[in-house]
DNA sequence: ATTATTCATCGTAATATTGCGATATATAAA
DNA sequence: TTTATATATCGCAATATTACGATGAATAAT
């Protein structure tokens, strides 16, 4: 009991919500934006950045990299972090055919 | 100590996240696929469609519900349920601005 | 070689989520 | 009125998430 019964569903629904999942925290967001924002890489200014400490910054960055929504570059002795625009184009994709579904007007009210 | 720190970040960001994280379960998903799929009001065939109780069922309901994803309508003894198409809108919007946003290519690797 | 800096990971506490059976509520059907 | 059906909610157990301090590993600076 307790765990997410995945394989109720298919590998489409459980990919998307993985990638929703990975957005659905407010840190992640902004280190997201932060990232797009400043084009070039960012390493953990971000600590400073969000005010959060550096163990919880490294616990979000590590759930956006695995989800494959950014990576990570070793420089010197910090580490660049950017967005993935490979699996980014791939994901607003995946995103769009989902939420640019056409709905139905007032279809139960 | 374990909670969302919700209050270091902005509305916009929190709202994002709230949205995102509405849709970051695969039975959730698999919910709303399935109101889109058929346009018209549908109550607890979920139960039988996605094989979760009728308890769980409710619940991730109410969830999409406070999200403002789904809207409810008391028809008989049954709920006929669908998309709230007006807030679809704004949360493709909302979602569109910030998926949308151009990615620099290898900026960190 | 020693020290400082940057980041990941471990361990742990607090809280949230997921899922279910049981029960409550409300309406429809008999 | 009694019974059946549909849904929400409560209470609970299992698991996941969030957050942090402490520690480890790797590189840079001295």
């Amino acid at each position: 009991m307790g765990t997410t019964k995945s394989y109720f569903f298919s590998n489409e629904i459980n990919h998307l919500s993985n990638l929703f999942r990975a957005l659905g925290h407010p840190a992640r967001i902004a280190i997201v934006q932060h990232l797009i924002d400043q084009k070039t890489c960012i390493c953990n200014d971000l600590v400073e950045e969000l005010g959060l400490a550096q163990a919880t910054i490294s616990q979000h960055l590590k759930a956006l990299k695995d989800a494959g929504i950014i990576k990570g570059n070793i420089e010197g002795k910090s580490i660049c972090y950017c967005i993935d625009e490979n699996n980014w184009a791939h994901m607003e994709a995946h995103f769009h055919a989902f939420i640019g579904q056409k709905v139905q007007a007032n279809s139960c009210c």
